[in-house]
DNA sequence: CCACATGGTCAACCATGTTGTCGATTCTAC
DNA sequence: GTAGAATCGACAACATGGTTGACCATGTGG
């Protein structure tokens, strides 16, 4: 069941362990990161919601980054397992996946007969076009309530203290069990 | 080995599925989600850079959501899955991985034969106060790349668009891969 | 032609989740 | 006071998604 998360002391966050208020941030960095994440999972929960009720129930976060390293032209497990950061067995197990769930399809590469091209299906392409476009009125929403410029200081501010090829990586799913 | 990331066709990211920009952001509302997991990843990756050069480097970002699900006054196993939003043999299973790194310890409860009370260990805490102290420096960081004004803005701009209890939620683990 | 690199798969294992069940204990309502 | 309900912790079975390691088939470059 895990119904829904308890209320209850949802605010001790960090109480314990709290650090002296140096000159600087008064003690308070923890909330940087929380805030960070909880703006990405209200906008990955609600496209994901928005997704179920336009035909792509079964579709996850995972998958959608998975569907974006396969890319247009389709690409092998090895080559999917790289870009994600994920050796290409595991790689290979998400294409399944994407598989089972049809989303993506194998298929033997004439020009090379070790490879097998992984593409998308018509379906595939039809939901990462619903998703930019969900994220696209997502990011509408936000500028409604905090002001187009504000969104936009928003976006600078991370672009400037994100590296870029860390902001732009794929590996979201596995990176926070890592070992 | 999955060494790291191709830097290869990173950049092709969402390019297929793009939306016909709109009159608002231009079609480029999937970088919002990318920009804030990619700080949030940042942060997360050099706290625990930090805290594997300072004695924790078994350490895994779960591991820290699980030690405040724990609290300063310990909870029981029932507690903490309700914490994380998950069921009370997970929460089981995450604290017998606590207690093997000798950040908690489980302890009969005198007051209630049933329960069992997780409470962290000194090590625990130093973890706890050493990833605070960390999150201030970092945040430091942040304010003198980007100005201390920005940073602030950044997290009002969060605080008004996240709602305060995803903001917190501590099921950080879970809920990427969840069904 | 042969050595080597590459691609896909199988198998074993680990970490984390999920259900479902169960015995033990406590709480509650009568 | 006691019967029934609720809660706690544990065990078992299973799914998912990672990891290695091994292996075979194929392509490539000396």
């Amino acid at each position: 069941m895990v119904d829904h998360v308890a209320k209850e002391n949802v605010n001790q966050v960090v109480d314990i362990g709290k650090a002296e208020s140096g000159p600087e941030g008064g003690g308070r960095g923890y909330e940087l990161p929380l805030l960070l994440f909880g703006g990405f999972r209200t906008l990955i929960d609600r496209l994901h919601a928005r997704l179920a009720t336009e035909g792509h129930p079964d579709l996850r976060p995972a998958h959608g980054f998975a569907m974006q390293a396969v890319g247009a032209r389709g690409a092998t497990a090895s080559e999917i397992g790289r870009r994600l950061g994920v050796s290409k067995q595991a790689a290979g197990k998400t294409v399944d996946r994407l598989l089972a769930l049809g989303y993506a399809e194998r298929a033997d590469d004439p020009a090379d007969a070790r490879r097998k091209l992984v593409h998308l299906t018509p379906r595939g392409y039809e939901a990462l076009a619903r998703s930019a476009a969900i994220f696209d009125e997502l990011r509408a929403e936000w500028a409604a309530t905090l002001g187009a410029d504000r969104v936009r200081d928003l976006e600078a501010a991370l672009r400037n203290v994100v590296p870029a090829e860390t902001a732009f990586r794929l590996d979201a799913t596995s990176w926070l069990g890592a070992p």
